[in-house]
DNA sequence: TTTCTTACA
DNA sequence: TGTAAGTA
């Protein structure tokens, strides 16, 4: 897959990256402090945006407008750890408490819906469970 | 000229 | 977040 590779192949710097994704080099940076985005950097210690990045900003800039907080988006975008995937299942089989939502369920609900398609119905239901994520 | 870090409003 | 300062 030397596709992965194009993808990830750091190429702009931070000015383009500001026209791209119509974010300030501020912003750009500052959530790169908050590790949402990771980009590589030049003998200089210029930095240096692949596709990729490119993209993950366009979600967090996404987010950001529909009023989600670093701490929302950070449990939206990063990885869900393998632990909770194998907990869910687990949770699943024994059919003893298996009437709450599991965390990495509701997990993909949110990140299902904050980035786009999202059954509005269901929204309400979410609104209620936010606080497990969104809190402070 | 552009970007970087640090720091103050 | 915006912006200023001093560099690289």
């Amino acid at each position: 897959m030397t596709d992965e590779i194009r993808r990830n192949m750091a190429l702009f710097p931070i000015g383009i990256v500001m026209k791209l994704t119509d974010l300030t080099a501020r912003q750009i940076r500052y959530y790169e402090q908050h590790e949402l985005i990771i980009p590589a950097r030049t003998g200089g210690n210029q930095r240096l945006y692949s596709f990729n990045d490119v993209e993950r900003l366009l979600e967090i800039k996404d987010l950001i407008e529909k009023g989600v907080n670093i701490a929302g988006i950070k449990q939206v975008l990063l990885p869900v750890s393998k632990d909770s995937e194998e907990a869910t299942v687990l949770n699943e089989q024994s059919e003893v408490k298996r009437r709450e939502l599991t965390d990495t369920q509701l997990h993909r609900m949110l990140k299902q819906q904050l980035l786009g398609g999202g059954k509005r119905g269901q929204v309400s239901l979410i609104q209620g469970e936010l606080s497990r994520f969104f809190k402070k």
